[in-house]
DNA sequence: AACCAGGTTATAA
DNA sequence: TTATAACCTGGT
């Protein structure tokens, strides 16, 4: 069914699809993107202020998805209250309209842990091989879309099947993790509900996740705010803006930004990366 | 041909 | 506690 979203700015559909956040967009000639979100497959353009959504999804799925795309949440407060900082004033200009998706944390989880030294290219293939080689088939309009598999369909799978994927030796880690949660010994679907250092400790329990990409589950899956993941992209533009370019350590940068921007900071990180991105890879690490 | 990319892990000081 | 090398893969 179709389903319009109307008065959604800020909303930029292009850089909350294509920011690094889900790998399961991918965009059309006409500006349109197609994903797969949970057993829905969506076809979605922004119109100005209007979301236009086509999809497999009843009632209830619209529902799914309005949370996904987190429609809600008020993000022009958000955008206002951090101009507070007053050096993020052209940050927020050019990345207005960023939103932090509520993605699945199980999906989420094995994504980012695919993701680690990592291209986006190579992400976002890896995942698509392992959806059509061991999802759940869906059609629509014709065609044929797979779902992300499930924590004990992962679970069975030796490293050398699983390695066909183009994992490389994160095969390993996915497997072991999926192990993990197929067998109970984390409850993923759980943890939302538990404070933030409580997850990222429970995070860490699976092999291939560190910090950082406890950190991005967190926020990506379970709406923790309070989280300031630090990559490459993140490390350089927080030492430009706050350390005079000069290198910093992980962990004094991280200590730095949850401070700052405490409850604000997972937003923050997403405005800065997006920006970064775009302006800063010309700079050397 | 070597080196790098949206980190993590194991090992050593 | 902090530093360094190795790691699949695909691209330059």
């Amino acid at each position: 069914m179709r389903k319009i979203f109307t008065d959604i700015l800020p909303f930029n559909l292009e850089i909350i699809a294509d920011g690094g956040q889900a790998f399961r967009w991918n965009r059309q000639e006409d500006g349109k993107y197609i994903g797969v979100v949970g057993n829905y497959v969506i076809e979605t353009i922004q119109k100005d202020d209007k979301l236009i959504i086509d999809s497999n999804a009843d009632i209830n799925g619209i529902e799914y998805i309005k949370e996904y795309f987190d429609i809600a949440r008020n993000y022009k407060e958000i955008e206002k209250e951090l101009t507070e900082f007053t050096e993020l004033v052209p940050v927020l200009h050019y990345c207005s309209g960023y939103r932090i998706l509520f993605q699945d944390p199980w999906e989420t989880a094995i994504s980012f842990i695919i993701s680690a030294n990592n291209h986006i290219r190579n992400i976002k293939k890896t995942i698509e091989n392992i959806c059509e080689d061991y999802g759940q088939t869906i059609e629509y309009k014709g065609k044929i879309y797979y779902t992300f598999p499930t924590p004990d369909t992962l679970a069975r799978l030796s490293e050398n099947e699983l390695r066909h994927t183009k994992c490389g030796y994160r095969a390993r880690y996915i497997i072991e993790t999926s192990r993990m949660v197929a067998d109970g010994k984390v409850d993923i679907y759980g943890l939302k509900a538990l404070p933030t250092a409580k997850i990222r400790k429970e995070l860490l329990k699976f092999p291939g996740v560190g910090r950082k990409v406890a950190d991005c589950i967190m926020l990506y899956s379970m709406r923790k705010f309070d989280v300031f993941p630090i990559d490459v992209w993140i490390k350089r533009i927080v030492e430009q803006i706050y350390f005079d370019g000069k290198k910093m350590s992980l962990s004094k940068l991280q200590e730095f930004a949850e401070k700052k921007f405490n409850d604000r900071a997972g937003f923050v990180q997403q405005y800065l990366f997006h920006y970064s991105r775009s302006f800063m890879t010309n700079v050397k690490k």
